[in-house]
DNA sequence: CGCATCATAGGTAACTATGATGCGGTGCATTACT
C-alpha cells in the first residue's frame, strides 16, 4: 500500500514535509512558486483553482496532495490521448499507479482499471466527463469513496460546456452526487465531498470565476502564476490589402521565422492549402485538424514532438498535450475567438525560455468567422421545434436522436439548444434523453427564456472577440494590454512586442500617464477585480484600468472600455460591495 | 460575416462579370456494419 493509508489525516503534514517529499520522491530539485501553497490548501481540505503555466508544475500538485489524502483521486481529462500521456507519467515516477477508463479501451481492460482502483492497486483514474454520465461509472467511484476530484484543463468547462461537450457542466452534480448520502452506507451518515482541484494554464478571471461556479466549488483558493512569458516576442501584422495579400505574408513569414514553429488557422482547409504551399518551397510541413484520421493525426504530433518537422500547420485540434520545449514560433493566419485561445496558443511556443515569436495576421475581416462561430443570434424556430419535440414526451424522456430527427438539427445544434432550455429551466437532460422539466411551463416561455440566456451569451461571446480585436488594434504596449486581460498589471511597457519597438507603446504610454495625473483621481481609483455597477449595464467587475481608461466585463453585456473622464463626470458607475 | 465555388449571362469565342449557394471548430461515446 502507498504512503496514503500509512499517514493518518490529522498529521497534517508541513510544508517542509511537501517539500522534502517532492524532492526525494518525486526528483523534484524545488516546489515552484504556488505549488507548495496548493497542496496545502488541498490537504487542509480546501478547494483550489490553480492557474499555472503548462508544465511539470500543475500535475504535481494533485500528485503530491493524493500521497497524504486517504482515498482515490479522479483526474477529469478532456482528450483520451491525454489520458493516455498521464497515465504513462505517472507510471514513470514509480510512485503512484493510474489507470483510464474509456471507450477506446476494451471492457476487459476497462474492469481491469476498476479492479485496480478497488484493491488500492492504482491511485488515480482518468476520466473524460462523458464517462461521469453514465450510473454504473459514478456508482463505481462512489464505491471507492475518492478523496479527490481533479479537473485539468479547467477552462474547457467554460469554452466547451456551453455546446460542444455539455458534461463539462454537469461535472459539479457528480461532485454533489459523491458527496451525497446512499442506501447502502446509512452507517456513517453518508461521504464526505472529494476536494475539488481544477488546473488550467490560461484563464482570465471571467472564466476562473465561471470554472468555480459551475465546478460547485467552495470557498476556493485561488492560485494564480505569473502568466508573462517575456522570451515571447508578440507582434501584430495588419494586413489591408486583402485575403490574398495577407496569404502571402502568412506563407512568407513561416517560411522565413526560426524553426520549428505553429501556424494556427481557422478552417481545415486553410490548414491543408498553407501546408501544399509551404511545402512546395521546401519545408518538412504537415497539416492537422480534426478530420484527419487518428492515425494521421498521431504520427503528426510524433513527428513534430520528434523534431522531424519544421512547420505544423493546425486549426485549434492541435495543441493540449504538447509540451515541446523548443517551438520557436507561433503563427496566428487569422484571429480566434478570444484573447484566452490565442494566449493559449501562443503559450506554446518557447517552453525552454529561449527568444520566441508569437505573430497575429490580423484582418478585420476574419473576425466574421467567429462571429459566426458565436453564434448568429439565437434560432427560435430550432428552439421552438426542439422544445416541442421534448414537450410532446409528456414528461417522459426523449431520446436525443429522436430530438434531433422531429426538429431537424445536427447533433451539435441539438445538444446546444437543448442546454439553452436547460439553462431556462424548461428541459432536463439526463443520458436517457430529455425530458420536460415543469409541466407548468409552456413552450413558448420556455423558447423566450432560452433565447435570452442565448443572447446574453451570445453577447459575452461577442465582447471577447472584441477584446481580441481590442488587442490587435491596440497601439500601446501588447503585453500590457494581454497581462491587463488576465488581471495581471505591468507597470511598464515589456521593450519585447511590436508597439514597443517602433515607439507606439511609449507615446501612449506617456500619453496616459499625464492623463492619469491630470485627472481628478484616475485610473487610481478603480483597480483590476473591483465589483462595480453601470446604471443600465448591470453589475460588472473592472478588467483593466489603465490611464484614461477602463476595461469592464459587465455580467450581462460583456467586456465594454469606458473613458474615464466619461465615467466620473456622469457618475456612471457606482461600486458594487 | 466573408469566402470559395459554381452556374448563368453576355454576346458571339474564349473569357470575364455578376449573382446565388453553401460552408466554416473543438471530441467524447455508441452503433451498425464488414
Amino acid at each position: 500500500m502507498s504512503a496514503s493509508t500509512s499517514r493518518v489525516r490529522e498529521q497534517r503534514p508541513t510544508l517542509a514535509d511537501v517539500e522534502r517529499t517532492a524532492r526525494e520522491r518525486f526528483g523534484f530539485s524545488a516546489l515552484r512558486p504556488g505549488q507548495g501553497e496548493a497542496v496545502e490548501a488541498l490537504l487542509a481540505g480546501q478547494d483550489v483553482l490553480a492557474v499555472m503555466p503548462t508544465g511539470r508544475g500543475k500535475s504535481a500538485v494533485y500528485q503530491l496532495a493524493a500521497l497524504w489524502l486517504p482515498g482515490p483521486t479522479v483526474v477529469v481529462s478532456p482528450l483520451i490521448a491525454l489520458q493516455r500521456d498521464q497515465v504513462q507519467a505517472l507510471a514513470r515516477t514509480g510512485v503512484h499507479d493510474a489507470v483510464a477508463v474509456n471507450s477506446s479501451q476494451s471492457a476487459r481492460e476497462n474492469g481491469a482499471a476498476w479492479d485496480a482502483l478497488s484493491t488500492g492497486d492504482a491511485e488515480f483514474v482518468f476520466l473524460a466527463p462523458e464517462q461521469l454520465a453514465r450510473d454504473d461509472v459514478r456508482e463505481r467511484l462512489r464505491a471507492l469513496r475518492p478523496s479527490l476530484f481533479v479537473v485539468d484543463e479547467a477552462h474547457c468547462v467554460s469554452s466547451w460546456g456551453h455546446d460542444f461537450r455539455p458534461e463539462y457542466l454537469r461535472l459539479g452534480d457528480v461532485v454533489a452526487e459523491l458527496a451525497a448520502p446512499s442506501e447502502e452506507d446509512d452507517d456513517d451518515g453518508g461521504q464526505r465531498r472529494p476536494v475539488v482541484c481544477a488546473l488550467t494554464a490560461t484563464a482570465a478571471p471571467p472564466v476562473r470565476r465561471e470554472v468555480v461556479a459551475r465546478l460547485g466549488m467552495r470557498d476556493p483558493a485561488v492560485v494564480v502564476q505569473g502568466f508573462d512569458r517575456p522570451n515571447i516576442y508578440l507582434e501584430v501584422v495588419r494586413e489591408t490589402d486583402g485575403a490574398d495579400a495577407k496569404r502571402a505574408v502568412v506563407v512568407e513569414r513561416a517560411a522565413t521565422a526560426a524553426k520549428p514553429g505553429i501556424v494556427y488557422v481557422a478552417t481545415r482547409r486553410d490548414a491543408e492549402a498553407y501546408a501544399d504551399d509551404l511545402s512546395h518551397l521546401g519545408l518538412d510541413v504537415e497539416a492537422y485538424h480534426a478530420g484527419l484520421s487518428a492515425e494521421d493525426r498521431h504520427w503528426v504530433h510524433e513527428a513534430f514532438t520528434q523534431g522531424d518537422l519544421d512547420v505544423v500547420v493546425a486549426t485549434s485540434a492541435f495543441g493540449m498535450g504538447i509540451d515541446k520545449p523548443d517551438v520557436r514560433f507561433v503563427l496566428h493566419a487569422s484571429v480566434t475567438d478570444s484573447l484566452d485561445s490565442y494566449y493559449q496558443e501562443v503559450g506554446r511556443a518557447g517552453r525552454d525560455g529561449e527568444p520566441s515569436l508569437a505573430t497575429l495576421c490580423y484582418r478585420p475581416e476574419d473576425l466574421g468567422l467567429q462571429r459566426f462561430h458565436a453564434g448568429g443570434g439565437p434560432d427560435e424556430q430550432a428552439l421552438a421545434d426542439v422544445a416541442g419535440a421534448v414537450h410532446d414526451g409528456g414528461g417522459e424522456p426523449v431520446p436525443a436522436a429522436e430530438v434531433r430527427a422531429a426538429a431537424g438539427l445536427t447533433a451539435t445544434r441539438t445538444t446546444g439548444v437543448l442546454n439553452l432550455l436547460e439553462q431556462a429551466g424548461a428541459v432536463r437532460v439526463s443520458r436517457e434523453g430529455a425530458a420536460w422539466a415543469d409541466g407548468g411551463t409552456a413552450v413558448g416561455a420556455a423558447v423566450r427564456g432560452a433565447v435570452e440566456t442565448a443572447q446574453e451569451r451570445r453577447r459575452t461571446d461577442r465582447s471577447r472577440l472584441e477584446m481580441l480585436r481590442g488587442y490587435a488594434e491596440t497601439t500601446g504596449c501588447r503585453r500590457q494590454f494581454l497581462l491587463a486581460y488576465f488581471g495581471e498589471r505591468l507597470a511598464e511597457p515589456c521593450g519585447s512586442c511590436d508597439t514597443c519597438s517602433s515607439g507606439s507603446a511609449a507615446a501612449v504610454h506617456a500619453e496616459r500617464a499625464s492623463a492619469a495625473e491630470g485627472g481628478a483621481s484616475g485610473a487610481g481609483s478603480y483597480a483590476v477585480d473591483d465589483a462595480v455597477e453601470h446604471a443600465t449595464w448591470g453589475p460588472g467587475v473592472v478588467m483593466s484600468a489603465d490611464g484614461d481608461r477602463i476595461t469592464v466585463l459587465f455580467e450581462r453585456e460583456g467586456y465594454k472600455t469606458l473613458a474615464l473622464a466619461a465615467v466620473e463626470k456622469a457618475h456612471l458607475l457606482t461600486r458594487a460591495s
